[in-house]
DNA sequence: TTGAAAGCGCTACCAG
DNA sequence: CTGGTAGCGCTTTCAA
């Protein structure tokens, strides 16, 4: 691999010269810039990166901190983010596979050792103690997708607890009394917000939600199918399932129809985020439209500008984010 | 951001001492182990990646170059590299927004500016030459979903070609006589030679399948939307459907049901990809696995051998690998 | 307009 | 076992 040595070396100029023409430096005689190109193209050289970055003190990456890939909703996360990285000639640094408090920490100081600047952080099990001390030291560090008063200026954030009051309303529009949930048992706050804000606005109807009506299983399809025949064997009647996101929502579908049940005519379900696929399934799917790929663009984009010179302390900002309904098939009005 | 200088100036060591502690070098004293790591801690201290990897030229990431990551197949592609990248405590470095043969060669270059030596790259505009060029330039650079003769080695790939063949076999075995397609319009290879399969084995069989019962649209939901719409319009009898992925067999399904066509009783579908959502479709899609997190990771784990020192140049060697029918119930036996 | 040289943070070699 | 030091590939003064 060459170096800029061997450039400055070949085409008889200072190393001084080619790092000009390298960079578009304000002073180089064209004859210069021409003789220096030429030998680039030769010995097909490639600057180095990291050099660069240990020098000039500035890194080109932007780091993305999520559970995993495999979930729509954390691609979409990262492919917005990506977007940003592109616009700005930067690079994504990914890190993933977070399971513990220990293994999202490593994961943050991975990209601290490469000294990425800036970065979008969905973080689940780190405390808000924690957080609050990272956000501190850190000025690029963004979070997506969690709120935390003191330090509400760094954090994009979606309303999940105005999410489950615009469900509740949008089911009690429709007739429904009877209702059942299905939540996720992980993410501290949010299955627990949406569930507060859905059963607030019941609760003022004057509606109650029966305990072996909420289900509590893994975030995915299968904890959809899974949660929704427990909820089946339970026993007790109900018309319409408000579900923590589309994936257990599908599922949920999935076990409905297995089961004899129509979807909306007997039972309706209401999902939530609205990714890609809730569009196509069968029915297609009623839920609430979490707009991830915008907020990640977002959360990227202020910590970019945190790390801008002159970045004013936004503090005092707030970026939440309101979840939209979108009226699909899978809810209906309620006759009988 | 405190520097390993420092660290020894404050812990009255050397520098070179300080780096002995940092990589667990062979000869220090308990003392110094003890001291230092008390002012790394004190002074919160993270060694610099760039820097150290400068001097050792060694790098620790790990590059993949896809179209995109909201696509939930290049997703997997991607977790797949992830997944060997964090058993190896190496770091993603991902490019995407492929769109033309020059993006994707500055996705290149782009790691190869940041001397990341292990990368698994996803091409389709590249041109064999180039490719192949590319390859034999960057020693740690495997091709995936790709097959090109002269580095077969180096190539990590599906047998679209058996691929549609299985296709056509299951259907014919199925008792269908009227077929149709829908293909991508993209992806120069891949569905062509799917298709060439397929209707390979339908020649054989004595069945021919009418032109304008073969369609291209993007490979999306939507694509096999529309693509669908002109299937029925073409007024054509068909009684079996190829469609070229599971997202586009989707799409068609729910073109077809808005049409009052059931499937499968009315018509068998049959998609390519088994992506997660296949299994969730109503009805579930009958399909063909494509183990593309298994490969990605034979990829990276290929590609990690070849820059390894004693790598044996596994000339010879062919990584392909065949699809799988996955028989679900979009797709059943033909009666009348 | 150009070159020499100092150094970014770190490792590795050579003495001691 | 420890310290001094050269240098990885590059940018950036400072002089010329």
């Amino acid at each position: 691999m060459a170096t800029i040595k061997d450039v400055a070396r070949i085409a008889g100029v200072s190393v001084a010269s080619v790092s000009r023409v390298l960079n578009k430096g304000p002073k180089v005689s064209q004859k210069t810039i021409d003789k220096v190109s030429k030998v680039m193209k030769d010995l097909n050289y490639t600057p180095d990166a990291n050099a660069r970055a240990l020098v000039t003190q500035k890194s080109t990456t932007l780091g993305v901190v999520i559970p995993d890939l495999v979930d729509p909703f954390f691609a979409s996360l990262a492919n917005g983010v990506e977007l940003v990285a592109r616009q700005k000639n930067m690079q994504l640094l990914l890190s993933t596979g977070l399971v513990s408090a220990e293994s999202e920490m490593q994961a943050i100081n991975l990209l601290i050792e490469r000294r990425c600047k800036v970065m979008v952080v969905h973080s689940k099990k780190l405390s808000d103690e924690t957080l609050i001390e990272l956000v501190n030291k850190i000025s690029g560090l963004v979070l997506i997708d969690r709120f935390i008063e003191e330090i509400a200026h760094r954090c994009v954030w979606l309303d999940n607890l105005e999410g489950g009051k615009i469900a509740a309303r949008h089911l009690l529009a429709l007739n429904h009394q009877n209702f059942a949930c299905i939540s996720s048992k992980y993410r501290i706050d949010d299955p627990r917000l949406r569930l507060q804000g859905f059963q607030h606005v019941l609760k003022s109807a004057g509606v109650d939600i029966a305990p072996e009506l909420i289900e509590y299983d893994e975030p995915t399809l299968q904890g959809g199918e899974l949660a929704t025949q427990r909820l089946l064997a339970a026993g007790k009647e109900f018309s319409a399932i408000f579900v923590y996101n589309d994936a257990m929502a599908i599922g949920a579908i999935s076990t409905l129809e297995d089961n004899g049940f129509k979807v909306p005519y007997d039972i309706s379900v209401l999902g939530f985020d609205d990714v890609l696929l809730s569009r196509y399934s069968r029915p297609k799917l009623s839920t609430l439209n979490y707009p991830i790929e915008q907020m990640a663009m977002q959360a990227a984009n202020i910590a970019l500008e945190l790390t801008a010179k002159d970045s004013k302390p936004n503090i005092g900002m707030s970026f939440k984010h309101i979840p939209r309904l979108v009226k699909r098939e899978s809810t209906s009005f309620k006759t009988s």
